[in-house]
DNA sequence: GATGAATGAGTGTTCATTCAT
DNA sequence: AATGAATGAACACTCATTCAT
């Protein structure tokens, strides 16, 4: 799984093949199909399993009786820090989400935490009484996404604590742990 | 070049066929190679023609003496016009950033326009005396690129037109026409 | 059909496409299908008109009543003659003659001619009383390939005048025109 | 290879698919690229190693201090035995010789060998005080070459055996093994 | 559990041939 | 007489998947 996420994420999923993810994991090509049905049983299981994992950690911190803002600012911190730990996951997740054919069988899945990501920013604005927090919540979204997609493109050279800082400060953000 | 765009935008370029590209075109698959040397030749010229109408039209309405604000705000109206007239082109675009293999033959024009765009606003937004322009423009990308990215993904279901007008007021932007 | 020979001699049939051809006469692909039903019956017309050319001249000047031998080293210098003078199509020949399938049209004509040949050379020995007219016939005619093909894939490095004079004393030939 | 070897003999390297060489050994298509990178490649490896074959074969009785004369009918009877076993070969190599695309990637190693072999005749020739023995190795290589040309068009309707007592017997050549 | 030889459907591409103009 | 756009079968090659070992 990690030889393929990295082969994924950096080549595309149709033009990575069995034979070099084996490679990569240093294991021959049958044995990938002990643990596998298929190749795109193997992708929904990367998927999966690392949105499991995100999931996890995004709303662990969440569910205290704190000020909204600080809430919010502390899922900001926390959705950067998501992206900096495993960017290959992030830019296998956004290219899949451009192939319709591959979305179809984790559509639901991922449409599902994107809601209820977006369903909680939407709460959280609501409680600190912020004027249209439906478009609030969705310009949250897209600046984050925004951002995402040009780390990806560019890697380390994009300034993405400078742009951490700037977003909270640009959006009145502040965070339990500055 | 019509079909082509569609099913690549739609599958995926590593993922649409020859023959299917011809089929959704009405024609055969040997006539593609009366036009176009090979595949990657059609993305190429497929990519890069859309490239150049859209620098056309972004940068017509840019160069008058203007107040540096209201430019913006034509830019932001230009840029989702452009992306409501032609969403299967950005699709593709967005669905090509992700793969290095098929970008390395694109990357180069593809990063001059974009920093030549991210450069303009820039610009603008210094002579408006912004503070932090860079920052500010890098945030004004990420949020064109967000919402970009979710009305791909949603399509009709996006609020774009409402999102133009939410992120115009909360950037304080306003257009020649409005 | 100049340039099919051309073509033909120096990649192969099978290398050598249609476009080529049109291309290197300076005509169109369609009007080739004008005078020829196909490129097998292309093939075809380029190696029977060369086979009758060649033929009329070999056996324009073995007509007459003379010193058999004299005959035979006539023949020879007519032979290296039709080397010299069309290498490409003795290639073309050579190369078809280790195709079975296109043979398979050819091979009657080509062994007809062989065959006439190689009894012409038998009946000059005989008239001369050479020893073992049959063996020494097919001697003389593997001979005059051996040097065709080593001439044909050397080129004018090949010392074939010097070859024609060596063979010629060895083998005790006098032409008319020495 | 042995299937492969068959089919480029008779049918020509560029008219035979890989398909039914495949059809032919009584595999799949895709077997043959666990072996072999390429068309190029497998005709490269049969060439190649029929070759070194035959090199062996043929330098191998002829390093012994014997009277030149024996040596060269050795290699002449060699030469024909290498023919008559495996006539498939040379007529693959005949055929291959005429196709100048192909031989390019070939030409190098083929023309040394021949070069070798020239120069091996020359020197025995010389040692026997033959008076022009470049002209007469020469014509030695053409009468091989010729015969051998002669074989494969006809196949065992040639009388190979005839061939070669009466080149020897014309030739003043004795082998060691009459 | 682990291998990799083997398969065959599918890919991008070529090319002889046709035909409306 | 002449063109070249159009076709589709065939080609070399790839790859997900299977299975005997």
């Amino acid at each position: 799984m990690e030889a393929a996420l990295e082969l994924f994420a950096r080549q595309g999923f149709h033009n990575t093949s069995i034979s070099q993810i084996a490679k990569e994991a240093g294991i021959s090509k049958g044995l990938i199909y002990n643990y596998f049905d298929s190749k795109d049983e193997l992708l929904k299981t990367i998927v999966t399993s690392a949105m499991d994992t995100g999931d996890q950690i995004l709303h662990k911190t969440l569910d205290e009786g704190q000020d909204p803002m600080e809430n919010l600012g502390d899922l900001i911190d926390q959705i950067f820090a998501l992206i900096r730990t495993n960017p290959r996951y992030w830019k296998l997740m956004m290219s899949l989400s451009m192939q319709e054919d591959i979305m179809i069988r984790l559509k639901d899945e991922i449409d599902k935490q994107q809601i209820k990501n977006l369903g909680k920013i939407i709460d959280l604005l609501s409680k600190a009484k912020v004027e249209n927090p439906e478009n609030e919540a969705m310009l949250i979204a897209a600046v984050a996404d925004g951002i995402l997609l040009h780390f990806i493109h560019m890697g380390d050279k994009y300034p993405l604590d400078t742009m951490k800082k700037y977003v909270k400060s640009r959006f009145r953000l502040h965070s339990t742990n500055p």
